[in-house]
DNA sequence: CCTCATATTAACCAACCAGTACAGAACGCC
DNA sequence: GGCGTTCTGTACTGGTTGGTTAATATGAGG
């Protein structure tokens, strides 16, 4: 019975089995993301989380001090795993009309699957963000994707198809808003209206229609008249 | 010092101003939405929204029987007063396009001017929208903006400007997003991109754009066209 | 095998907070 | 002015919960 060696952890690391402190940091990360994104930072309960976990709620404020500098870490994590993405998309091997599409629909389906990220979002957001500004890791995170997306938008117009005038930031925006919303007000707009847009093909159509509405709001009006037949 | 006598209230009613049971209720319900809408329903105090009031904490639980019932009828008072509008906008005395416009910015700004609302919609969603099932109340409530929108878009099909094959319930969604993230997301949007699309005449733009963006969404490519004299 | 820093456990605590007991005031009605 | 009902203030409580204390186990270096 006595295994106090360094045992093999299945992933044929030789990191020790026990006594693993960057395992406990993730497994305590990933138990208090799944609680903090589920109910909040008030409604999260620490002893929740250390239940979750396989160490005890010691551990806890051992490695991240308090509930909040938790909730932080937790935050951070959050939007540091949904990052890059947009960066291997090989949006430039595109045709500007054709990454655009891409990048529609790589951010519907990406926010889809990812509710928890959305949660976290959403939950920072009733907090004020508060805890965002305390930290300077994610501010530089989100820059990629406005880059990429600026660079498209300045192709397609160089090639004379998109509209002049156009703000990558506020395009951004606008992509953002209705692939957030769709994952966010999922529960309220189902009550509401039933859950038609949600269920069997809605989100399918949901998503290409959101392409298609970017699509139209950037080309001119002379090269609208071509998307209509690649959007059915 | 015994005033015991129905004492005028300094409005002129001819109401008790002593033993006032709606007014207590009105006032706590107040209070509550402050409260929970800041900080949610979890992060909610009851003794905070007791000392917000004029009344004493025993009041809340003699009214309102406990902390989720009470926040139920917040969420349900949230809703009503924000309802309607939309029906006295006067839609069917404009042309479709000038219509959809003015519903577009209508919407956007009236969210805009109710973070209450946005924050209790927010805060039910963390929540599953659990409440909000619960509630018979609100779920009639918001029909009436469907029906509104879905004349506007068969009017406008009618008269050929928009395209075919659009659903008034997919249209109200793309414009209940775009104006729902606008509030919704600002601290976290603001505190990764600054506040270029918040201060200053950002807003107002956004407001245009948004409209736009819907339009162009809706009108055939050749009625596009025209919108761009009007846009700018 | 001794020592020291790191890591871990179980038991504990104090504050907080939703909800209550109870006593009593104000009102409507006769 | 008695009487039942509706309403209100004070003081309290019991459970929850973030956070801690003190003691101990573990591994690395000497």
């Amino acid at each position: 019975m006595a295994t106090r060696k360094v045992a093999d952890n299945g992933g044929g690391e030789h990191r020790p089995a026990k006594r693993d402190p960057e395992g406990v940091r993730r497994d305590i990360l990933s138990a208090a993301m799944e609680e903090f994104s589920l109910n909040g930072l008030s409604g999260g309960r620490i002893d929740e989380i250390a239940a979750r976990t396989r160490t005890s709620k010691r551990m806890i404020y051992y490695y991240f001090g308090d509930k909040e500098r938790l909730y932080e870490r937790v935050l951070e994590e959050a939007y540091g795993k949904v990052r890059g993405g947009e960066s291997d998309l090989g949006l430039d091997a595109l045709e500007p009309v054709a990454a655009l599409t891409k990048l529609c629909r790589f951010t519907f389906d990406h926010h889809r699957a990812n509710p928890a990220f959305i949660r976290m979002v959403m939950i920072e957001n009733i907090h004020h963000g508060r805890h965002l500004q305390h930290s300077e890791t994610i501010r530089g995170l989100n820059r990629p994707a406005i880059e990429a997306l600026e660079t498209v938008l300045l192709r397609g117009q160089a090639e004379g198809q998109f509209r002049k005038g156009l703000e990558a930031l506020e395009l951004h925006w606008q992509i953002s808003a209705l692939s957030f919303f769709n994952v966010s007000n999922r529960a309220t707009f189902t009550a509401i209206f039933g859950d038609g847009l949600f269920a069997g093909d809605g989100q399918e159509q949901l998503s290409r229609h959101v392409a298609e509405m970017v699509l139209r709001y950037v080309l001119t009006p002379d090269h609208v008249g071509a998307i209509a037949a690649t959007g059915e």
